[in-house]
DNA sequence: TAGCGTCGTAAATCATAGCA
DNA sequence: TTGCTATGATTTACGACGCT
């Protein structure tokens, strides 16, 4: 893992996470568009604009959204699950 | 519309990937040996023919469409760094 | 119709930032 | 300081659609 080649020219060396105000644009848009999380090439370069990153950070920063949304939810679901099993296990002990 | 976060997980899990006929082949990682194989090739020509592709992919034990994707997905990758380094000199 | 091209993305994984 | 989790970036694998 991690050659000698890829050592050093790989952005993930040195990220910094974007600003608050950043990723509150970003979270906005995100939740006032939950049903359909996918801006447009122009709204990306808006959203790029406005938190002064690039259009292809905006396009991993949905990306990566999109996928633990859902991995959150889906937890959230099978948590839930769990919790109605024991206490129904409960209401028959 | 809702193009509803497609999910293959739902159709994966467990081994069963290739009974099911038409199923995602699980994400694999391939090693440092096919890489700079890969790489190699890429420098020499960025486009594969037929025979060099059923041979690069013998050489490293990958499938012909394994290597087909990782062309498609190395030009892509090149063209992003490549405009990525434009906008850098436009600052 | 077959088949390879690009484009956008899912999902997994990587590398490290940042916090308790 | 250390160990974890959060987070941004990169890597495989496709679906959709283009062109020949």
């Amino acid at each position: 893992i991690m050659t000698l080649k890829s050592k050093f020219c790989d952005a993930r060396r040195k990220r910094r996470n974007f600003t608050k105000a950043a990723t509150e644009i970003l979270n906005d848009y995100f939740e006032r568009h939950i049903r359909n999380p996918y801006p447009s090439e122009e709204s990306k370069e808006q959203l790029a604009r406005q938190c002064n990153i690039s259009v292809a950070q905006v396009s991993n920063w949905f990306g990566n959204k999109r996928i633990r949304y859902k991995k959150s939810a889906q937890k959230e679901r099978e948590d839930k699950e769990v919790n109605d099993c024991s206490r129904r296990n409960d209401v028959i002990a | 519309a809702v193009p509803l976060l497609y999910d293959h997980l739902t159709a994966l899990t467990l081994g069963a990937w290739q009974s099911w006929g038409k199923m995602r082949r699980p994400r694999t990682s391939f090693t440092s040996e096919q890489l700079i194989e890969l790489e190699k090739q890429f420098t020499e020509n960025r486009y594969l023919s037929r025979p060099r592709r059923y041979q690069l992919a013998q050489q490293l034990s990958l499938t012909e469409t394994q290597v087909k994707i990782w062309f498609q997905n190395r030009r892509m990758k090149s063209k992003r760094c490549a405009q990525g380094a434009a906008e850098y000199r436009e600052d």
